[in-house]
This record gives structure tokens, sequence and C-alpha cells, in this order.
DNA sequence: TGTACATCAGTGAACGCGCGTTCACTGATGTAC
DNA sequence: TGTACATCAGTGAACGCGCGTTCACTGATGTAC
């Protein structure tokens, strides 16, 4: 039925996808252009419509890339350190709050980067983010005891809260001071090894 | 000089720059058009540039005119609790992390509303974003004791983050619990009242 | 093996619309005489 | 007291530009015979 593979279509489509998870979070929901996305993969604004219903479509779609990515890259570094004997709540919130996250939200949390956007919204988008903050809730969640587990969305406040502050102070020692300060407070406050006096 | 008297054009001034203060928590920084807070204000669009250089100088000054009305409201507020013997951190944290503020980002902190778009404006509105959330963290530190004003970043940060969360999930119980949540650890962590077992 | 055909991912011109900005003009109000 | 004039806040038409969306078309690839 296709003559090129479906394969190319889809590897077509990731593509686009891709920019697009990058894209909203360096530029924000209104800085997702159709043209600029089709252009940074390669390709010409016409085509767009053979991947997508609609720009809202697409934000959808560069939301969830978004969070999944971000999920799999804070993950990944928890298995890492867990090897050190590196609790996995420490490990996420050393790996959220790093000093390299203020300059760099377009590989960042999808949450931080675009909160105070998502009741601005159409249906689909708010949807779509309101899942993205439910998943981070209880991704820090997981990485909490039981007893604890309560505190799992002051956590996700305080994380993406803070990493916004950081970043509208700038890459400065300001903004890094509100970043390291969190960090401790979260570690002292919630980390089960720094409770138990490791 | 002047026939109108300066303060028929500096009141209209203050209107437009009342609109535009609602408007920029209401629609977020793009939502902020010149037509639309002409209209709002009772006057046409043309007349916009008598009053300010560009559509950013507009923002500036929307962004110190919301800030400058969220301290004066949260400061009344903990000035009335005070004769009841609450502490103006906890006035600060309930008025703050209200259930009413996930339907009425208007009349809120613009750093809660906006937080997330402030490094992605011009120079001059990312210059008076960064004043605002310095002001943010004073205003917090100015509530703590000496010895946990050093916390104040953690908790504006908190403050700004849960908000955000809240309001993406929605006006709903699960977006009133992560303010519930908030404001428990908040003062069950800093008020002084609270940690003398008041 | 080779030729004609069908499929369809991607192209690029064109559209309608909204928005920031400009500018010549109006009309109301105070001042000079 | 009254009349002509100057000032200037505000009007509304027009501009240029960018953007989401549409659509007729192209050209490369696989299939049928």
């Amino acid at each position: 039925m296709s003559r090129t593979p479906n394969s190319h279509k889809e590897a077509t489509h990731e593509r686009i996808v891709e920019v697009a998870a990058r894209a909203i979070r360096r530029n924000g929901c209104a800085g997702v252009g159709v043209a600029d996305v089709m252009k940074e993969a390669g390709l010409t604004h016409g085509g767009f419509y053979a991947h997508f219903e609609s720009r809202d479509a697409l934000l959808v779609a560069a939301l969830e890339r978004a969070g999944d990515e971000r999920a799999a890259a804070v993950s990944q570094i928890a298995q890492q350190r867990a090897g050190k004997g590196i609790s996995a709540f420490r490990s996420l919130v050393e790996t959220y709050l790093a000093d390299g996250q203020i300059a760099s939200p377009e590989t960042g949390c999808p949450v931080a980067a675009l909160a105070c956007e998502m009741p601005r919204q159409s249906q689909m988008v708010r949807e779509a983010s309101a899942r993205r903050v439910q998943r981070l809730i209880a991704a820090v969640g997981a990485t909490l005891p039981r007893k604890q587990r309560a505190a799992a969305s002051v956590i996700a406040g305080t994380l993406a809260g803070s990493l916004q502050l950081a970043r509208a102070l700038g890459d400065n020692p300001e903004g890094r001071a509100v970043l390291s300060t969190a960090r401790n407070a979260l570690i002292r406050q919630y980390d089960v090894a720094a409770a138990a006096g490791h």
C-alpha cells in the first residue's frame, strides 16, 4: 500500500515532534510556529497538515514528548547514581535543579518551562498540560517513602517554582543561589538518607 | 500650558496601566494587545503612543503596577490579621495560596502568573521581571525571623510554583488539594507561632 | 526484465486575519486680548 | 464680557508584517502486468 515504507513518514513525524518538544520549552506555546518547526525539521510548512490536524495538536504532541524525554533523562541519572548509594529523591532534586538548567530550558522539565501558560491554552492543550503536572507529582512521589508521599505536590511546586525564579533572575550568582538554596532545603527536609543522619 | 489639567491625561494613563496590569496576569505577556487594552480603558488604539513609547513599555508598567497592587493587598490583609495574633508569615501564605486564587490570576501575584514567560521577553521586560522576583523574595523574607531569612527564596519558589500547578490542574478538588498541601507544609515548617507550639 | 500506472510525502504560492505602529485630523478646553 | 487663537488628548484609517491554514501540483517510489 505505502510505497515509501511507513517508517519514512513516521521518521519525519518523529523529527517534527522532537523539534517541537524543544521549541515549546525554549520559546513557549506562543513561540511554536508551524513554519519554524517544519524548517528546523528540514521541511517546508505546507506539508505540516499531512502530519497534524492543527497547530494545537502539535503542541499536545510536543508536551507529551518533552515530558517523556525529561522523565527518561532524570530516571536514567537516578539509576546511575543509585549504584553510589545516592537516594532517588536526592538525584531527582539535584538533576531537576542543576545549575545548568537555568540556561537549558529546551531540554528541561516542560512544567517548569510552561506552567503559567497552561491555563491560557485551548482545551486540548490544557488537558495535556494537566496530565504532565499529574505525572510530575507522581514522579516525585515515587521517590518518597510512603509516609511522606503526600508532600509530593508541594515538592513538585517547589522544584518548578524555584527553577522558574532562578531563570527569571538569570544565569548568574543570584539565579544559581536560588537553586542551591532550594536543593539544600528540599534534601534536608525530605531526603531519607539525610533524615537518617547519613 | 496644559489646557486640560495634567490630572486628566494622568488619569487616563492610570486607567490604561490598571487595565494592562489585569490583562497581563489574565492573558500573559503575549495576550496583552494594544487595541484590546485601549478599548477596555474606553479609548481607541490610535492614542496609545501618546502614553507609551511602545507595547513593551506598557508591559513594564503593567508588571510594576501588578506587583505593587498585590503587595499592597497582601500587606493590608496581614495588618488586619495581626490584631488577631496571626503571624505575618501565616497571613502571607494563606493569602497567596487562597483557594480563590486559582480562578483569579488577574488580581494575584504577577510572578505566579508570568514567571515562566519572563526569560523569553525583551530586555526591558526581563529586567522589570527580575525586579519583581527580587521584591517577592524580599517580601517573604520580611515576614521571617532573621535566622530563617535565607529560606525566603525557596519559600517564594514554593508559593509561585504551587499556585501555578494548582491553576494548571484547575479550579477543582485536585487543584485545591495542591494549595492546601502547600499551605500546611509551609506553615508547619516556617511559621514562628507553629514552631513555638502555638 | 521492462514499461505504464497509482500512490502519496512533501512543495510552494496564496488566502485571510490580527496586530503593532504611524499619521493626518478633530474637537474640546483654556488663554490672550 | 466676549471673541479669536493655540494646545493637545484622543480618533480612525491605513501600513506592513507574520502566521495558521489551504490547495493544486510535483516527483520519487513501489506495483501490476
